[in-house]
DNA sequence: GTGCCACCTGTACCTAGGTATAAGGTCAAG
DNA sequence: CTTGACCTTATACCTAGGTACAGGTGGCAC
């Protein structure tokens, strides 16, 4: 990692970004990205000017590389975290959009849930072939809406 | 939609790309482009040289997208649309796959649902303000490999 | 028979989210 | 007192997944 870094660190209590970066298995880059998009706010710097982050942030990029593979975009994910460090004075408003993002949320699970169980139906065998005249897979996702957009042909 | 389109299509029975492409809410040059890819499949042409499309296309595009807004890359949504095509005779090959994204399906219900759950821990009103020592959406996504390696500062 | 719109191919461009490279500064170890 | 692994900024480039544009054809409606 970097120079004497177990040792030092155990006194520094703040890493530099290469250890942030390894830490979390990114690219430093992404992190300076991650602080030009806003998403992540400026740490403090050394007299050197290197960056000095808290061991939290190691927590949070892992936070939003998980939020990006569960399709939240980074925009989305700056949103989030917002909601964390929002004050109790702007309780309401943070309730609100906590109310809005656990609504995406659900969507998503319901979706994942049924894209599972169709998986499993073939998993378990079911004659999904050629000749089959619905596919769970394809069904998987399907929602009220869909099936009266998809319709209109017969 | 399509010149004299509800009725005309009524004995056509298979969509223009125009079509197929409003029913699923994308771009034309979205279907081209997903042929180009090859996660389509090249669909039969009119006299004139016009793609027609059979219905299902429509809820094949819808289900791309979802799973896109789901995390899937268009790589993995081939791999989970071929599993619908195979043949019985790779029903163990299928299955194999199929397991494979099962797990990574769980994997994600599983931080969704943490997700979901510090959320609604904070809408309800817990007190994650700049003095909490954890914060619940912080830890969502959390997982025992996160907190060995987060580790070795203290 | 001419508008007009949807279609065709090919190529160029765009956005999101990084990743790499150049040119230089810091600092602990040898 | 230099070497090497780190850091800094600025700028350029890359991949995924589209989206737009140019130049041309098909076909229905008036």
């Amino acid at each position: 990692m970097n120079r004497g870094s177990a040792i030092k660190q155990r006194r520094r209590a703040r890493l530099r970004i290469g250890d942030v970066a390894s830490r979390a298995g990114v690219n430093p880059q992404t992190l300076r990205y991650y602080e030009r998009r806003g998403i992540l706010g400026s740490p403090k710097r050394s007299p050197a000017g290197y960056r000095e982050y808290p061991i939290d942030t190691v927590r949070l990029i892992r936070f939003i590389k998980r939020a990006q593979e569960l399709g939240f975009t980074l925009t989305e994910i700056e949103e989030l975290i917002t909601l964390r460090q929002a004050t109790s004075r702007q309780r309401s408003k943070v309730r609100e959009l906590a109310a809005a993002k656990m609504r995406d949320i659900d969507e998503k699970l319901a979706r994942l849930q049924a894209m599972r169980s169709a998986l499993s139906t073939l998993v378990e065998g079911c004659a999904c072939g050629a000749q089959a005249v619905t596919c769970p897979i394809l069904e998987a996702l399907d929602d009220v809406s869909d099936a009266e957009a998809a319709d209109g042909t017969r």
